[in-house]
DNA sequence: AATGAATGAGGATTCATTCAT
DNA sequence: AATGAATGAATCCTCATTCAT
């Protein structure tokens, strides 16, 4: 469930954010207008241009947020996580978790990637995403350092294949409506796939 | 190599084609105004109107093309091949091939999947990729049938994986910068993790 | 006298809205451009479209206005009077009225006959005109009860006859420039042709 | 019945003509494009450039051409009789005619009366009207001589009373779809209430 | 904290017209 | 006698943004 659905009462700021969070998923950042979002909100222009600077301003606030909550979900299904398999299914779930709970701001994530927005944003993006890559990276090596991975495989590959796994699967979800490609069912297939050709369970 | 970057003495039509799918490409539909593109192309603006009813038709024929230029790759590297390694194989070449040759397309194409556009041209790409999904299903079930795959495998979380994996490569290299993503030792890399995890070199 | 020519300080929205009457009765709707109007009121377009939605919304209330201000005239000089040669004398006075206070207001009255507007506007008219038809039937009808018309004579005759002679002498003034078209004179000299001709003059 | 409707094999000049006049007719001038009338008539802009300089020649030749249909009934229905009451009749009959040969110019011929058109086309029809006018006018007080009509009576408003009357019933006819406005009933109607109310039956 | 009114720049599209052929 | 291709100027309308209040 989407946080914002029971905030309709909490502080005009909020409102307007979280509105234009859904639009620009829905339509992109450039088919959606001022006017739009404030009428969807049901302010004035100026009220909007009161609490946030112009149209950019909007959205780069709205992309620090939606890493925000993504940043959490990464901390409460991985980070947090101590065994090895435990970690590698808190990946699957960090994403499933995202998706369920903020599904306008998955929409608004990918869309980020295609809109020209400023280079700045962008290569504040591109830090975060390089950061969980080697994230990822580290806790593969580490794996493989105790015998969960093949000491053959090429780990950036492994890496890359993992994560594009992921993003296909949501991509099939959300954008080409493929409402099984993200169920409980083809989740655990993904895991039982990674767990039975990717990974060894070590015999101890 | 890009064909149309010689061609400014080809007919007005083409060159407008083109000049739109470039921009489109880097800019993105909604940014790039007619004016743009009449401007970049050298005509005035009832010129390209003379050519394409609309802005979105202008959309609807370069989609059309691009997906044609797709088509003829994946005929050529995958379609007409006959051993089973060769057209995994393929599927590769195939990928790199497009990226190589026709690096506009291919920005233009990922930059369709995010804007709004009319709801019948995104069918019919959705039918087209369910077209090739479905090919690559048959293909790895043959191939399962022929022991080039483990029995137990699911076949679908397969397909995904490979295409995923493709398409994440291909995104770090387009979108991220990320130049050692799409490069031969990065492909050969990938082709033999794929021969050595999730396939088998059946012994006759 | 139009009241608007020194209404320059009025606001906004009125200025326009005489403005547009202005310039459509003059020029004709298609061929006042939004600018123009803007450019005459000193307003920038966005402003216009702050006050209505379109061009054609914009006539929409044009013409329901140029409707209310007939209405109140026909109120005044036929509906209210109770005597039939009072009511009679009403339907020229009316007239005159309406020339002499609005005359702004008839040409651009006359010119929606011509202009292609939104057949929805075109039968709000119709009806409208119905009405004040069935009016003066009504009045007619009773008249003829009570003797001052003829037994014999056709009512819908008489009546197109007294609309069309108004209409001719009023286009006449209008739009051949017959400047005495519509003088006192010449509309004491129809009255006494009616009188005369047309009606009789009861003796009690 | 309509002349051209048997010419579309005619030359090319006259179906852009009579195209145009149709066009013209039923959207207003400044509502129909160039391109508008060679798409009906299926020839390119070039031709119609060829066989008429502008726009605005095109309109005048059109003119033109309606008011010389026009005359050629005046003179049928009207000059040619030799008889008071005949030509009376001859009025009415030739509004009839014109409707039922000519209707396309008929709505052309009411929309030039509202369309922008050229101050020296404007004249020219103004002349011409002038001119007709006066043969009414010479009409009636020659029937006034001789007994026909009243001594007392005003023949301007005598003149105006008919040719109003008449554009009234032809105005309901054409614009307000009142299809019984112009039927040989009603019109039977008009002339026998001329004949009872406003002229003589001189007893010889 | 919010609004009604205004703006300059620019959007897509169409106009009447003309060139070379 | 007719065409395909091109043009400059205009069309209606919307954009992000800001003023005074």
């Amino acid at each position: 469930m989407e946080t914002y659905s029971k905030t309709s009462e909490k502080d005009t700021k909020t409102r307007i954010f979280l509105t234009a969070a859904q639009l620009f998923a829905n339509e992109g950042y450039d088919r959606v207008s001022i006017r739009q979002i404030c009428e969807a909100v049901g302010v004035g222009k100026p009220t909007l241009y009161y609490y946030f600077k112009d149209k950019e301003t909007l959205l780069r606030e709205l992309i620090q947020y939606s890493f925000t909550l993504g940043e959490k979900l990464i901390k409460k299904h991985f980070v947090c996580k101590n065994n090895f398999f435990d970690k590698l299914h808190g990946i699957i779930e960090g994403r499933k978790a995202f998706i369920i709970q903020y599904p306008t701001f998955v929409r608004f994530f990918l869309m980020l990637h295609l809109t020209p927005i400023p280079r700045s944003i962008l290569e504040d993006m591109g830090k975060i995403a390089h950061n969980h890559y080697n994230l990822l990276i580290a806790f593969l090596e580490e794996g493989q350092k105790n015998g969960f991975i093949d000491s053959q495989m090429d780990i950036p590959i492994l890496a890359n294949t993992m994560v594009g796994t992921l993003n296909q699967l949501f991509f099939r979800h959300s954008f080409m409506n493929d409402k099984k490609a993200m169920t409980e069912k083809t989740l655990n297939k993904l895991f039982n796939f990674w767990q039975n050709h990717l990974f060894n369970t070590p015999t101890h």
